[in-house]
RNA sequence: GGGAGCAUAGCUCAGCUGGGAGAGCACCUGCCUUACAAGCAGGGGGUCACAGGUUCGAGCCCUGUUGUUCCCACCA
């Protein structure tokens, strides 16, 4: 056995313990037929990501609940891997290739791809070691890349039957469009934004009329491409001009005013504007009345001309325009335009010929890029859209049905709007860094989605045959991460074995990018929810609330936490009185109380250390018992209990305080000091005792290691201890054996004695180095007697007398419910000021006995209240009937 | 516009299926009691947002009000 330093080093343990376990494989899993399995696959952090306090929770999350089941006997598979991020990974390289004055096109797109690839093999293992710096027990044997070659072929085996069924179809429709990252993004992946804005209230000639119709617009630049404008059918107002036109100012063309129910009588004039290619709710305008479509936008935010329009007009010429595909407008003098040039242009434009009416200012929601923040253009083109409500229904009906738990409960029904409310999701992304599209298209027309390239047109026989330029949305091979880790689509033993997963730790704030996705697919290809549970944490907030941002620069850096304060601290601080699901907050205060309590735990270890000797070899139970003992097991097998229990529901901040209110307060402040008499009386005594200590800190660590493991292997490893390592050791479990109530009862008495005590010397300034007799009256004799070696050591007591009849002149009094304790210290009080505190508490006592008897008298409480709430009344009643006696007494000796 | 959450000590938050309010920090008092001053022993401080209701009993359940946060949403 070994010395222990004085304070507890971080440094000097955790990246050798981390190492030995891992060359140990104490972190891999496998299939094991003779143990139950246990798995949680790790949510991939981006490759271009950096270590903070998000993953730090997550993870952690993860490592206390796998470490546990690991200990519990469970075969325990955490699953690791990273995730390729498509589009933030692109944008990383493209921004890198701009300061050598490159461009994706001047690459082209498999230079560009082979960039790419250094570039993940480079940076993107900088993430997983970051993991290890706390303590993540991942199977990293099994560590995944969603673009390896296994992911990639689970992605197009997805893709291909997806297809078959016809859930997955391409076609000409409204996607969100971001101008700079210049690709379609998902509904998922569009944020809204409050944006100061205008309504810019014009006015459309009415053709046969001659009259103004005034609408409004917050997009002005957007009337070149108006086909229509629209009235509801209902509108009193306006039914004159039925069937009639308006001539769209600027372009001076006839358009038709029609009636539709998207135009509300109710709001501002009635009467709205219609571009079916650059709005939604038009677009859908345009359907009902077959408008034409005309774009009037470049995907890269500028005002179309005409070149674009030959391109388009060739398009439809040759017959090869899908449906749905959008006319082009040549803007004339707004070609080229940025949309922002060209909306200033268009509004002085429309005010020279009198058509802008007026402005009002007002704010309103703007969908941006959730990438760059740039405001999204909504533009009709063709992508790959995963057709979801099929998918969906079975998706929530699973949840419905209990098949998958959410935790805390309530997030289910943020998961089941989320579902219910769903779109189809568009899939396919302009970029090239992802999951190429494995569709080709030939000549004749013929398009052929297939897992392996096909050689030639199985319609034409043609082998001209051009594979879709497009990637797939970075979520949809997340969606297989269940699964496709484990060897999906082939059959392996590992897929057998581990899948369905068990449960699943994630952020709130993807739970519709991945965890319903993750739903849909694992129970659409594998037939299995891909997992039980799903674990929502929030997000780690600054001491003030504040999110942490890069921009406010209040980030806390989780490496420079594990450098200054060790993992096991930053575990604890961002678990410990934590409720699951909600947001935390991480400050020096609490890292600097989660330090301590590492301090405290490794000087209690130190003090253990100190008192086993070279007798002490095992952590066994010593073969007696002494009351203070059983007092000390009762607790600890009581946390245990609750520990387990909370855990079980992944209530992991109320077991990490559990335990620390354990170790801290009933095992160091208690039971530590209760022990030192013993051992300081040697032989035999003292040998008990320090055997006590082996078992209890043996044990009190193996139930706290999955929430701090460095410091828990490290003290583990100086002490006497049963395996190679605290990791492979077993979790501690309830043992009725240890449950010892009643002197768990009789032993509170007597440390309600010595709290009394030390109570009434405070308040009378008594240093603890003064010693006084004690003279105890109590019913409760035996066991005062066999306390008396701790009310001298943690009550100041010279001589302690157990007894009837004491007299008490020269004495003051403390009382609690089983005991009056005199002290010879009256010439240190003052008179009055003693009998004004024994009145004092004498009233308290009464109310306290009037409320009761109250309760007591209350025939409706006696007839209803249960029987277990009845007689812990009456006790509670006779308890301060024993005590207000008591205190009565003390008041009459002192008069 | 829809949905969810929160409102408890000066601050940050616990409080499990209703039994009589807790912790940490901060503050005050006293202790270097040979594991730990990154420590020990004590203390003060709360009509549990407001108004009703159910109940023998409500911080907890129901209704409404106010305030607040977050998520979702194609309202010109």
């Amino acid at each position: 056995m070994k010395e222990l330093n004085k304070v507890y080093d971080p440094t000097l343990v955790e990246d050798r313990i981390y190492q030995n376990w891992e060359e140990k494989g104490y972190f891999h899993a496998s299939v094991d037929q003779k143990k139950q399995p246990y798995t949680i696959v790790m949510p991939p952090p981006n490759i271009t990501g950096q270590l903070h306090m998000g993953h730090a929770v997550d993870n952690a999350m993860q490592d206390i609940i796998i470490r546990r089941k690991r200990m519990q006997g469970f075969a325990a598979l955490w699953l690791p891997g990273t995730d390729h991020a498509s589009i933030a990974t692109e944008a990383k390289i493209v921004e890198a290739m701009a300061k050598e004055g490159l461009t994706k096109d001047d690459l082209g797109r498999d230079a560009f791809l082979v960039r790419a690839w250094d570039w993940k093999n480079q940076y993107g293992g900088r993430i997983v070691k970051q993991l290890r710096k706390l303590g993540s027990s991942c199977d990293w044997e099994r560590e995944r890349f969603t673009m390896d070659e296994g992911c990639s072929k689970a992605v197009h085996k997805v893709f291909k039957s997806l297809y078959d069924k016809g859930l997955i179809y391409r076609g000409n429709r409204m996607v969100n469009w971001c101008p700079y990252c210049n690709t379609s993004i998902s509904d998922a992946e569009v944020e809204h934004e409050e944006q100061a804005g205008n309504f810019w209230h014009l006015l459309y000639p009415v053709k046969e009329t001659g009259e103004m119709l005034e609408l409004a617009t917050t997009r002005p630049e957007t009337m070149l491409g108006d086909t229509a404008v629209a009235i509801n059918a209902e509108d009193p107002r306006y039914t004159h001009l039925h069937g009639c036109h308006v001539i769209l100012p600027l372009l001076n063309k006839e358009i038709p005013i029609v009636c539709d129910e998207h135009a509300d009588m109710t709001k501002g004039t009635g009467v709205v504007k219609i571009t079916p290619a650059h709005d939604p709710n038009d677009c859908e305008v345009g359907l009902r009345h077959d408008l034409p479509r005309v774009r009037v936008f470049t995907y890269d935010g500028h005002m179309t001309g005409a070149e674009d329009k030959k391109i388009a007009d060739e398009l439809f010429a040759s017959g090869r325009a899908t449906v749905g595909e959008p006319e082009v407008l040549d803007c004339g003098k707004y070609a080229g335009m940025t949309t922002k040039e060209a909306r200033k242009a268009i509004l002085e434009d429309l005010e020279a010929g009198g058509y802008l009416k007026n402005v009002e200012p007002r704010d309103h929601e703007v969908g941006t890029c959730y990438r760059c923040h740039t405001t999204i253009e909504p533009m009709i083109s063709k992508q790959w859209f995963v057709k979801m409500e099929p998918l969906a229904i079975p998706a929530m009906e699973s949840v419905e049905k209990g098949e998958i738990r959410f935790s805390p409960e309530r997030f289910t029904k943020i998961y089941m709007n989320w579902m219910r409310n769903t779109r189809d999701w568009c899939i396919s992304r302009q970029l090239w860094w992802g999951h190429r599209i494995p569709a080709w298209y030939c000549d004749c027309g013929e398009t052929i989605v297939a897992e392996e390239a096909p050689s030639v047109c199985p319609k034409c026989g043609s082998s001209h045959l051009l594979q879709d330029e497009d990637t797939l949305d970075t979520w949809f091979s997340s969606a297989l991460w269940p699964f496709s880790t484990l060897g999906w689509p082939e059959k392996t033993p590992e897929l057998d074995y581990f899948y369905p997963t068990n449960t699943l730790v994630t952020g709130y704030d993807i739970i519709g990018f991945w965890v319903s996705r993750m739903i849909f697919s694992g129970l659409a290809y594998t037939g299995k929810a891909p997992f039980t549970d799903v674990v929502i944490h929030g997000i780690v907030r600054d001491a003030q609330g504040r999110k942490m941002s890069k921009s406010l620069g209040n980030g806390i850096d989780p490496l420079v936490v594990i450098e200054q304060y060790g993992a096991d601290a930053l575990r604890y601080a961002l678990i410990a009185g934590n409720s699951t699901g909600g947001d935390m907050r991480m400050s020096d205060e609490k890292l600097t109380y989660a330090r301590n309590f590492c301090n405290k735990l490794w000087n209690a270890a130190r003090f253990v250390l100190m008192n086993l000797g070279d007798e002490i070899t095992t952590c066994d139970l010593p073969e007696s018992l002494e009351p203070e003992d059983k007092w000390l097991l009762t607790h600890l097998n009581r946390t245990v209990k609750e520990v387990n229990e909370n855990l079980e529901k992944f209530e992991l901040g109320l077991a990490a305080e559990k335990m620390q209110e354990f170790i801290w307060d009933i095992f160091c402040d208690w039971y530590i000091e209760l022990l030192k008499a013993r051992l300081q009386a040697g032989g035999e005594v003292a040998k008990n005792a320090a055997q006590m200590l082996s078992f209890a800190l043996n044990t009190t660590l193996r139930m706290l290691h999955p929430v701090m493991p460095f410091i828990t292997e490290e003290i583990y490893q100086a002490v006497p201890h049963n395996c190679e390592s605290i990791m492979i050791d077993a979790y501690p479990a309830y043992d009725p054996a240890l449950h010892f109530p009643e002197e768990e009862e009789v032993f509170d008495k007597v440390i309600d004695v010595i709290r009394a005590v030390r109570n009434r010397r405070n308040e009378m300034n008594v240093p603890m180095s003064k010693k006084a007799d004690l003279f105890i009256e109590t019913k409760l004799p035996e066991a005062f007697r066999q306390g008396i070696p701790f009310l001298k050591r943690l009550a100041g007591a010279e001589e302690v007398f157990v007894g009837e009849g004491f007299d008490p002149e020269g004495k003051v009094s403390c009382v609690t419910d089983a005991a009056k304790v005199l002290l010879p210290l009256a010439q240190l009080v003052d008179r009055e000021k003693e009998l004004a505190r024994l009145n004092g508490e004498i009233e308290k006592t009464m109310k306290e006995i009037a409320s009761v008897e109250g309760r007591l008298a209350n025939p409706g409480f006696v007839n209803k209240a249960p029987e277990q709430v009845l007689n812990a009344t009456r006790e509670k009643l006779e308890a301060a009937k024993q005590k207000l006696e008591k205190l009565q007494e003390s008041v009459r000796a002192y008069q």
